[in-house]
DNA sequence: TAGATATATGCATATATGGTTATATGCATA
DNA sequence: TATGCATATAACCATATATGCATATATCTA
């Protein structure tokens, strides 16, 4: 990507799949189905959140490639089949806790390092 | 991320995350910079977009801890600081591919298949 | 076939976001 | 101080998106 030019149809797939991963509700969904399979229903009650929203996201997430569908009898079941969406929310995750970790160091040294410096 | 329980402040954070990247002219501001510095101005003309909408962008990138600034004169430039982000989009660019790759050949597949099968 | 259940979908609405124009700000220089 | 230039910000509009309610669809069972 560093060194690549990347056509606006090339930009525009990479950013509706960053897209999907910009939601709370949609990554509280990828969250709570982990590496197993739930049925809709399970995730509704997992996640808390309103049966045609989960529905939804879920076909969203389902049509976008990132998880795969059962059908047994009434119920379907969801998966999480494309797993490189765990190693980016990592990179994502580490590197958020770097940035608190900065900024909390630094606000430390803001407040306590004036006082020493000055006596 | 796969394995642990995520606060819903920790959920937004990483949306919001993800939401930086989730725009096509972001993306292409970022991969317009690459590993090099560039002011404003060049990059208003490299990724031919408007000033204001760079402008907003750019501190956005910027006040979300992606890029860093430097001040010279009147002229401001701005540098990519978060690698990772590179790292995150290659993932996406290769399962991107993955994916059309699969969905080419199942295409072809589809329509090549029938006729032989079928004689 | 009627009813019950699980999931999906249509519709309406609230909210967020991106882009543009116009203008403000900050710095350099005549 | 007045002017010009690079960048940032404000105000506005258009569009997209998430959500929830009501309802449709599909499947199972009595």
């Amino acid at each position: 990507m560093k060194n690549s030019e990347l056509s606006d149809e090339a930009l525009e797939m990479i950013a509706s799949r960053f897209g999907l991963l910009a939601s709370p509700s949609r990554l509280r969904i990828l969250n709570s189905l982990g590496d197993q399979e739930f049925s809709v229903g399970e995730i509704v009650v997992r996640t808390d959140t309103n049966q045609a929203t989960v529905s939804k996201h879920l076909s969203t997430l389902f049509n976008a490639g990132i998880l795969s569908r059962r059908k047994e009898g009434l119920t379907v079941y969801y998966r999480v089949s494309d797993q490189t969406i765990f190693n980016i929310c990592d990179i994502v995750c580490d590197r958020l806790r770097d940035q608190l970790e900065t900024r909390q160091m630094a606000f430390t040294n803001l407040v306590t390092k004036p006082k020493r410096s000055r006596k």
